[in-house]
DNA sequence: AGACAAGTGGACGGGCACTTCCACTTGTAC
DNA sequence: GTACAAGTGGAAGTGCCCGTCCACTTGTCT
């Protein structure tokens, strides 16, 4: 505008070849997030792409912003789901359908599995659909409930204590067995039918899965690899300094 | 014996020194792993035990050989629980607290957790709890399933499937939400229960799960961390040398 | 064509954990 | 008490990955 030489650039705000990088740098964490999990090294990545690792770090600083980055189209699927699973005529089909679908979602992206079990308070781009998705699936749930089909002792928090039960499936025999998830997503949904359900122990409070999720943010920093110990620093020390910033409890995908 | 100055030491062979410090190197091993899993520095480990690095090579060169030596005990505990499980009247009730209580074993010790979910075949100490596990557990969802409670279609192959789940429970939720797992188990036995089973995709071979429990027996050399995907390699390349020496298709937790 | 902001890549310093190695200590047998 | 095998600890070499920094290149505007 008023300097010089002030190169403004399509839309993004970019230099076109820095915007041809970046779209390269997203679509090659798409491919290695869902190949090697979110622990791939910054470098694999920018190799990948075509890139320095300077490029790579200059657009997402963290590699918190990278996954966002990398799924958001994903994450629009998965809010995307539980839209459709309300368009089905039988609420129960579509429940099934719906669980069905996000766990298939996992078995096929490795770094995706991870991202639905943890919550990116910083990424302003999962909000909506992570909103969006909390209330289909609630509402999924109720009608289900209300067709006499669903237990009537499920409760949100379950979906992602299923995930979270999938994922541990996934990555122990996702590999070797890339069919197994199948059956135990049978498992959950026959155990989630209303028809002869017994009592079952109380769930998660909202709160704690709330926390759980919190877990693996370590990524938005100096993360240290793993996904499970390592993250939160070693697992014991309870005297740590109790979480100021803990706001929503409203949990799920929901933060 | 012969030479002038041989030290035979008590009854493990090692010098009196050596063998204290051996066992304080077992009982460190097993605090460790247990409050940070099979992944916690090799230096923690000495630290906690009062040795240096050197010691601890010294007397177990691989993390497997430390793991195996520290979950002896635990292992014999888990054979232990299914050979109590069969002592049960209700074939039914002895199969729930069974499964409940292995899951329990897992809550406590996220070494353990790890450890159920792979194989050592280098471990010559598993071989006789898992065999002897591995048939009584056989036995035990025989005599639900002729008790006409315990769904037919179950196969052995699904209660590792199960702990790879509640392993996935755990590593997520497992801080904050220490009870989690209960319900979750919860859903699971109503899911085995065979009063109103419908058709389950198929179990995955047993092939499959011996070579998906192989995974992490990257552990016995230069593992690289992660647990995830880190271990085999790289997850891609399917070019690999295909395992020569695989053989026991056996699988469960019986090499 | 010229000029400059924007963009780039990869070398580099730092940290962590794995293992090995060896000069030094200690227990044991005589 | 002495001698020596057994045992010890931690320094040092190696490898992996992170994240920064800067001399150089490239696109864009005039």
């Amino acid at each position: 505008m008023s300097s010089p030489t002030a190169p403004r650039a399509s839309t993004s705000g970019l230099r076109v070849d820095a915007e041809r990088n970046r779209q390269r740098i997203v679509a090659a964490a798409r491919e290695a997030f869902a190949e090697s999990g979110l622990d791939v090294p910054m470098e694999d990545i920018a190799r990948r792409a075509g890139v320095g690792v300077g490029t790579l770090y200059r657009r997402y600083p963290t590699r918190a912003d990278l996954v966002a980055a990398a799924f958001e189209v994903k994450m629009r699927a998965y809010a995307d789901a539980a839209r459709q699973a309300l368009a089905d005529p039988d609420p129960w089909h579509g429940f099934c359908v719906y669980v069905e679908k996000i766990c298939s979602m996992q078995a096929g992206d490795r770094g995706f599995t991870t991202v639905l079990t943890m919550t990116f308070p910083t990424a302003k781009q999962f909000e909506a659909s992570r909103d969006r998705a909390f209330g289909d699936f609630t509402t999924l749930i109720e009608r289900a409930k209300a067709a006499g089909r669903l237990r009537a002792d499920f409760v949100t928090e379950d979906m992602p204590m299923f995930l979270m039960a999938n994922a541990g499936v996934l990555t122990s025999i996702g590999d070797a067995a890339p069919e197994a998830w199948r059956r135990f997503v049978g498992y959950l949904l026959q155990a989630c039918a209303a028809q002869s359900a017994q009592p079952l122990p109380d769930p998660p409070a909202p709160r704690q899965m709330y926390r759980a999720m919190l877990r693996a943010t370590g990524y938005q920093r100096g993360a240290r690899r793993t996904g499970a110990a390592a993250v939160t620093g070693h697992g014991g020390d309870q005297s740590g300094p109790a979480d100021a910033g803990e706001q929503a409890p409203q949990t799920f995908l929901a933060g």
